[in-house]
DNA sequence: CATTGAATAGTCAATACTGACTAATCAGTA
DNA sequence: TACTGATTAGTCAGTATTGACTATTCAATG
């Protein structure tokens, strides 16, 4: 239900046309949920059948169809179910990184170390791009925030991870 | 591709059929992965197509049919190559536990900060059972090792998220 | 004013994934 | 031996998700 909280939410802020929604979520909250614009259509589609959103068809000038929606009154009450239940719960993340992590004995060691550093590197440049983003406002601040965490979290272990496949390179050659 | 490179990497343990590989997953990698029955087959049967193992139907005793996979040699070129892959990367991990802290605003903070004591609660059970995990070989360790280091690092965070929320809490009330 | 390229808005066929099921065998037990 | 429940093995229909596309409008430029 993540993502119909995440739409809901957006919707929160006014009402939006489809595009809007995606466009909003694709910039702004990019890096804590990927939701492309089919997904976001389709979802928006349930939600209405559901009754957590209207749907009205819009003409601006003598531009083509353009669905508005707007949050109903069940819909913010299902948000403010989703929200808590969402706040109470936590589920952990799945990387597909840590998969190669589970084969790493299938290479030699000096070679796992030279990649983990290519790794290392893709790291540091992200912390280094979230350290750059402006200051946001309220709680889109808090994503920011713990983006940094995770990453700069990543990178320790990454870290650790790197010492160890040295000691076992240097046991290997030995 | 991080599921095939899962599956290739479990097949070079030696052949096995699609039950036994997908039982291994389960038990041994379900905090890294979550890979369904289905979603095995279908996965191994594109990879036969591909060549990148082989099939053979079996029986034992009077057991019905039974496919055997089995690696080519191709398929651990493969698996090679996506292993290089995987290390050389890093694609950051996407939680869902993150949309609610984006609307952490819609609601007021002292429930806000209840609520995510109890998310606190989850994540220190969560730690609590990894510490329990007995040691495992080689690099299974590492993936309990991360996994234990990840949630440390998020229990740190809510710790630091919630201060927040206290503090705005009270700032509310005055 | 025709043309190119970007932005806006949405669609669709195909792929990926899963919940819920079948069906056989085995092990215990009453 | 008939019954129950667990284990093994796999299937299938339905849902979710996406890549790649269409089609319109707008803005700029030669």
């Amino acid at each position: 239900m993540e993502r119909e909280l995440l739409l809901l939410g957006v919707l929160r802020y006014g009402e939006m046309h489809g595009y809007q929604l995606h466009d909003f979520i694709e910039s702004s909250m990019a890096f804590c949920t990927d939701l492309k614009k089919p997904t976001a259509y389709f979802l928006l589609d349930k939600m209405q059948e559901s009754g957590w959103v209207t749907v009205k068809q819009a003409r601006e000038g003598n531009r083509p169809h353009k669905r508005v929606y707007k949050l109903t009154a069940k819909g913010e009450a299902v948000f403010q179910d989703l929200l808590r239940a969402n706040l109470a719960d936590f589920t952990t993340a799945k990387t597909g990184s840590d998969i190669g992590l589970a084969f790493i004995d299938a290479m030699p060691s000096e070679e796992a170390r030279q990649l983990l550093q290519q790794r290392r590197k893709v790291v540091a440049e992200q912390v280094a791009k979230f350290e750059q983003v402006p200051a946001h406002a309220g709680s889109q601040q808090l994503l920011i925030d713990h983006q940094l965490h995770y990453l700069r979290s990543e990178l320790a272990w990454l870290n650790l991870v790197i010492r160890r496949v040295k000691a076992k390179a240097r046991a290997q050659q030995a």
